[in-house]
RNA sequence: GUGAAUGUAGCUCAGCUGGUUAGAGCGCUGGAUUGUGGUUCCAGAGGUCGCCGGUUCGAACCCGGUCUUUCACCCCA
C-alpha cells in the first residue's frame, strides 16, 4: 500500500455530517450577532509579522506560524547571521508574513487601515479560523475557528452589558449550560496598587487562580516563590478568600480596596453592569471571579471568559475591553470590548453532551434511478421542473444495478426513490418508494409532487 | 518548551514467557434477489504489525532511535 497520507498535527478535516453541526453553531452565532447589530468583515489568514509580533507577549510570538519568503529567500541573508544559529535574527531575515493568531489584533489593524471608511462607533463580527503553534491537546487545536464581536469606538458599559446578553443568548439557544466568569483589570490593578506590588499582579492572579487545585498553603508557597514577601501575602488572604455572591464580593472589596482610586474605579464598572444586568432576565450564571487574569497584554477594564458547566475542556469563550486597541497602530485613544467564542470547542462540549439537534445530512429530497440513456433524459425533464419548485433531487449518474442505486438512497439518508422505466414512461406515471416506511406508490406527477412536498 | 502514554486490515481492537501461514467484529466487494435499500444467509478481497537500526537460530512481541496520535504542565478558544 502506498504511503499513507496525512495532514499537519493539530488540524482536521471535516465530514459532511460534522460539517452540518458546526454550521448550526456558525448559523446560530451568526443569527445573534446580527440580532445587536454587528456587521461581519473579513481578513487575511496571513498578515505581516510586523503586525502580529509583540502583541501576544514573548510566548504568543512563539505560537506564531511564520511563512518563508517566496523565491530564494537564502540569497541574500548575510553569513554571519546563517551561522549564528539565532533563530529570531534568521527569521526576520527570511519570513516577513505570519498566520493570524487570533481575531482582535488583525481586526484593530483592520480599523486603523478602513478608519475613514467605517463609522464609530464600529460593529463588527468575525468568523474565521485562526492559527497557533501550540502543542496540541484535548481541546485544543492548531487551527480553530473563532466567532468574534466587537465593539470599537465607544466606551459605554453598555456594551459590556450588550456582549453579556450576547452571550446569554448563544448558550440559550446552543442549550448549554455554562457560566460566565469576569474581573476587571481595574480592580487587579488596585490590589496589586494596595498590595504594594504592581509589576507581579500577574504572578497573583496565576497563582490565586490556583486555590481550587492547590489549597491556600500551596498558593501561598507559590507566591512567596515569586519573591512576594510574607507580609503582602498576609495582606492578600482575605482577597484569596473572598467568597460569597457578587455583591458581598463586591462589598469587601470595597473595603479592600478603599484607598485605591483605581480599584473603585474598577468597582465601579462592575457593579454597574450586574447592575444593568438584573433587569435583563439573563439566565446563565455570572459569577465574579478575581482569578480571572486572561490576556493581561492588553486588557484594561472588564475581562470575560465563559466555562462550560457540564464539560471540562477549559474556556470557550472569552473576551474584554482594551482601552487602547488601535494604539499601537497609530491611532490613539479608540477603545474596544469584544468577546471570542471558541467554535471547536464548542462543538466538542455539544458533541460530549450530545446537544446537536437532529438535523437530516441529506439536502437531496428525491433520487432519482438511472435506467438507462432513454429514462435518464426523460427524467432530467421532471427533474428540472421539480428543482423550479424549490425541491432538492438527484440523479443516479450510472445505470448500475437497482441495489447499488438504492444502498446509495439509504445510506445518503434521501427520503424518497423514483424509478421511472419502460413502463412507467408508457404510462406517463411514476414509481416512487418511501424510504423511510418503505411503502412504493404509482402515482401521476402530481400526486407524486404533492408526495414529495 | 517540559513530562508521560500510544501505534497490528478502511474502522474498533485481540494476539500467551519471542516460535512456522498474524486473527475477530464492523465496514467493503460479489452472490442468494438481472426493477428495490435498511434485516438475514453464503463467499471473497484486504496487513513489509508506524519507520530505521540492534539483540536473537528466529521479533508484532525485547532494546535504541525517530515519527505519529493522545494526555498532563505552561498558556489559551
Amino acid at each position: 500500500m502506498a504511503q499513507k497520507p496525512s495532514i499537519p498535527k493539530g488540524t482536521r478535516d471535516f465530514l459532511p455530517h460534522e460539517m452540518v453541526n458546526r454550521n448550526y453553531i456558525f448559523d446560530t452565532v451568526r443569527k445573534v450577532f446580527q440580532k445587536y447589530g454587528y456587521l461581519p468583515i473579513e481578513t487575511p489568514a496571513m498578515e505581516n509579522l510586523s503586525t502580529l509580533l509583540g502583541k501576544y507577549g514573548d510566548e504568543g510570538d512563539k505560537l506564531l506560524f511564520k511563512i518563508l519568503n517566496s523565491g530564494d529567500y537564502l540569497r541574500d541573508v548575510n553569513d554571519d547571521v546563517l551561522t549564528s544559529r539565532d533563530s529570531f535574527k534568521l527569521m526576520s531575515e527570511i519570513s516577513e508574513k505570519g498566520l493570524r493568531y487570533d481575531l482582535t489584533v488583525p481586526f484593530a489593524r483592520f480599523v486603523v487601515q478602513h478608519q475613514n471608511e467605517i463609522v464609530l462607533p464600529f460593529k463588527r463580527y468575525q468568523i474565521q479560523p485562526v492559527w497557533r503553534a501550540d502543542r496540541p491537546q484535548k481541546g485544543r487545536y492548531r487551527e480553530f475557528f473563532q466567532c468574534d464581536v466587537d465593539v470599537v469606538g465607544s466606551n459605554s458599559l453598555l456594551n459590556e452589558v450588550e456582549l453579556i446578553q450576547i452571550v446569554d443568548e448563544v448558550y440559550k439557544q446552543l442549550n448549554i449550560r455554562v457560566v460566565l466568569k469576569f474581573n476587571n483589570r481595574k480592580i487587579l490593578s488596585g490590589i496589586a496598587e494596595i498590595i504594594g506590588v504592581p509589576d507581579k499582579i500577574v504572578d497573583i492572579t496565576v497563582a490565586i487562580d490556583k486555590l481550587d487545585k492547590i489549597g491556600i498553603e500551596k498558593v501561598n508557597e507559590e507566591l512567596e516563590l515569586k519573591g512576594i514577601s510574607k507580609e503582602k501575602i498576609g495582606k492578600l488572604q482575605p482577597i484569596i478568600l473572598l467568597s460569597g455572591s457578587n455583591s458581598d464580593k463586591i462589598e469587601q472589596l470595597k473595603q479592600i480596596l478603599a484607598q485605591s482610586i483605581i480599584g473603585l474605579r474598577g468597582i465601579e464598572e462592575i457593579s454597574a453592569i450586574i447592575l444593568a444586568l438584573k433587569s435583563l432576565d439573563i439566565v446563565i450564571d455570572v459569577e465574579l471571579d478575581l482569578t480571572l487574569a486572561r490576556g493581561l497584554n492588553y486588557y484594561t477594564g472588564a475581562i470575560f471568559e465563559v466555562k462550560a458547566k457540564d464539560v471540562e475542556i477549559g474556556s470557550i469563550t472569552g473576551g474584554g475591553r482594551y482601552d487602547d486597541l488601535t494604539g499601537v497602530f497609530g491611532l490613539k485613544d479608540v477603545s474596544g470590548v469584544g468577546i471570542s467564542f471558541g467554535a471547536d470547542r464548542i462543538y466538542d462540549v455539544m458533541n460530549q453532551l450530545n446537544l446537536f439537534p437532529l438535523q437530516s445530512e441529506a439536502t437531496t429530497k428525491v433520487l432519482f434511478a438511472n435506467f438507462g440513456e432513454k429514462e435518464a433524459f426523460y427524467c432530467l425533464k421532471i427533474m428540472k421542473e421539480m428543482r423550479n419548485c424549490g425541491i432538492n433531487v438527484e440523479l443516479y449518474p450510472d445505470s448500475v444495478k437497482m441495489k447499488k442505486q438504492m444502498n446509495y438512497a439509504d445510506k445518503k439518508g434521501i427520503p424518497f426513490v423514483v424509478m421511472i422505466g419502460e413502463n412507467e414512461m408508457i404510462e406517463s406515471k411514476i414509481s416512487v418508494k418511501n424510504m423511510i416506511t418503505g411503502e412504493q406508490k404509482l402515482v401521476c406527477f402530481d400526486e407524486f409532487i404533492d408526495l414529495v412536498k
